[in-house]
DNA sequence: TCTGGGGTCCTAGGACCC
DNA sequence: TCTGGGGTCCTAGGACCC
């Protein structure tokens, strides 16, 4: 049997924990430059907020409604999901961590009340973290993400389901009959992997609720859609079908964008965002011990400014061999930069991207670079490969000892130091204290 | 004035090979 | 008029997720 644990509003629940102010009142967490909602507190949605709607439109409830906004805290919802996902994996032999406040747990070989031992799981989650959760059970993924959509609907909602399955709703051991009139009350576009199109062709095929999905032909559903929704089909019919994994590989790809916190119209501006992003992007690279075979550079004007004139710019360069150095790296997006941007535009955007990436340290035979120099006889001079690795590494150690950028690539402080001033730097007007992670910003009690 | 930032997987179609 | 047939690899784009 697996679970899905799945905190409330992780990203407003994280901040009630530091401003209990805050329980009771609708609050929005904001993306990067306050441009959009990215967490809404249960008071918010029934304000009627969308996920990912944008501030502008919703910032006049501030006045009207006492709404409460603030920019993402990452590093504290970071380490609060830490906290949180080790309490959970104390409970089962097996977790794999989904996202940032998900995770599934393995309970196969457990003997007991599951039902019991979620809530027993919840309950320290919210004592020792101070989090909301909710659980799901269920014999495949997508069943267990079904029984967390119940059980945070239950509780939310009541009536819409029994309230017997509030907060925690094992769907792995109740009659079919049971199964299903939950699955008949359930709207197909509310199971995972069923998304906003495939959900809205289904809706015209007739087949509006999970218990309509399920009874359709697997055949057929393969053959209109996809295998990906075939797939989710028979996991609700509780045939596994997408692996439960608690070592997941590193990623594939690394990506650093951000919008600017103002039109960037130099391409000094553009040389330094793109300079500060691909840093950021091959920590992330060496932090996974892989090296990347190919970087994407793109910057963009704002298709969202219609009188503007737009361009959009989009490179990808292979690398001669796979690294993992910040400075063939930085040196590869500010030469795409150079040879790229045309002045005259208002640049909103950019972004890199690390592509290829392979682990270090195991590069094949074939693939050794034949412009590389030839390794030293003497067994006192180390490769320049080692050298490149132990200059990351120091720089790595430096920057994690005194604190970020103590160390680092020129041309990311190029236009800084001129006139500009980091315009382009995204804004975090209304961002609380990093409280778990910065000893200057701790949480001072007062008497 | 102001519109997020990450990721994954699958598929179709073209290039290329024998 | 007829115009091979497979296989692989790569890429772009779509759909989905949080």
């Amino acid at each position: 049997m697996l679970a899905l644990v799945d905190a409330n509003n992780m990203y407003v629940s994280c901040e009630r924990v530091f401003d209990p102010r805050l329980i009771g009142r609708p609050v929005v967490v904001l993306s990067s430059n306050d441009g959009a909602a990215i967490a809404r507190s249960e008071e918010a949605k029934a304000l009627g907020i969308r996920m990912a709607q944008p501030w502008f439109q919703i910032r006049h409830l501030e006045k009207t409604a006492g709404l409460v906004a603030l920019s993402a805290n990452f590093e504290l919802y970071a380490d609060m999901s830490s906290r949180m996902m080790a309490i959970e994996a104390r409970y089962a032999p097996g977790q794999e961590i989904y996202s940032i406040d998900e995770s599934f747990l393995d309970f196969a070989g457990v003997r007991g009340d599951l039902v019991a031992i979620g809530r027993d799981l919840r309950e320290t989650v919210l004592r020792e973290v101070g989090l909301p959760a909710c659980v799901g059970l269920g014999p495949t993924k997508t069943l267990a993400k079904l029984g967390n959509h119940i059980a945070k609907s239950a509780e939310r909602k009541p009536g819409s389901y029994p309230a017997h399955l509030a907060r925690v709703c094992n769907l792995g051991a109740m009659p079919e009959e049971e199964l299903h009139r939950l699955f008949a009350a359930t709207a197909v576009g509310e199971v995972w992997g069923i998304g906003r199109k495939t959900g809205a062709r289904l809706i015209d095929s007739g087949v509006r609720t999970v218990l309509d999905f399920v009874r359709a032909d697997a055949a057929t559903i393969r053959k209109q859609y996809s295998v990906v929704v075939e797939k989710t089909l028979l996991e609700l019919r509780g045939v596994a079908c997408m692996a439960f994994d608690d070592a997941p590989a590193s990623n594939k790809q690394i990506m650093v964008s951000r919008s600017f916190g103002n039109a960037v119209t130099s391409m000094d501006g553009i040389i330094e965002a793109v300079s500060e992003f691909a840093t950021r992007a091959v920590e992330r690279l060496r932090k996974q011990h892989s090296v990347a075979g190919a970087i994407n550079v793109f910057f963009t004007t704002s298709p969202f400014r219609r009188h503007d004139r737009q361009h959009e710019v989009g490179v990808t360069l292979p690398l001669v061999r796979p690294t993992a150095d910040t400075r063939v790296l930085v040196s590869a997006a500010v030469a795409v930069v150079r040879r790229r941007y045309r002045p005259g535009f208002n640049y909103a955007k950019a972004g890199v991207m690390l592509m290829d990436l392979q682990q270090a340290g195991v590069m094949e035979q074939g693939e050794l670079d034949l412009f590389a120099a030839a390794p030293k006889a003497s067994p006192a001079a180390a490769t320049p490969q080692r050298d490149r690795a132990n200059l990351m590494d120091a720089l790595d150690a430096v920057n994690r000892r005194f604190g970020r950028d103590s160390v680092r690539i020129a041309s990311a402080t190029l236009a800084s130091s001129g006139s500009d001033t980091r315009s382009w730097a995204a804004r975090h007007d209304r961002r609380t204290s990093r409280y778990t992670t910065r000893w200057d910003e701790i949480p001072q009690a007062r008497a």
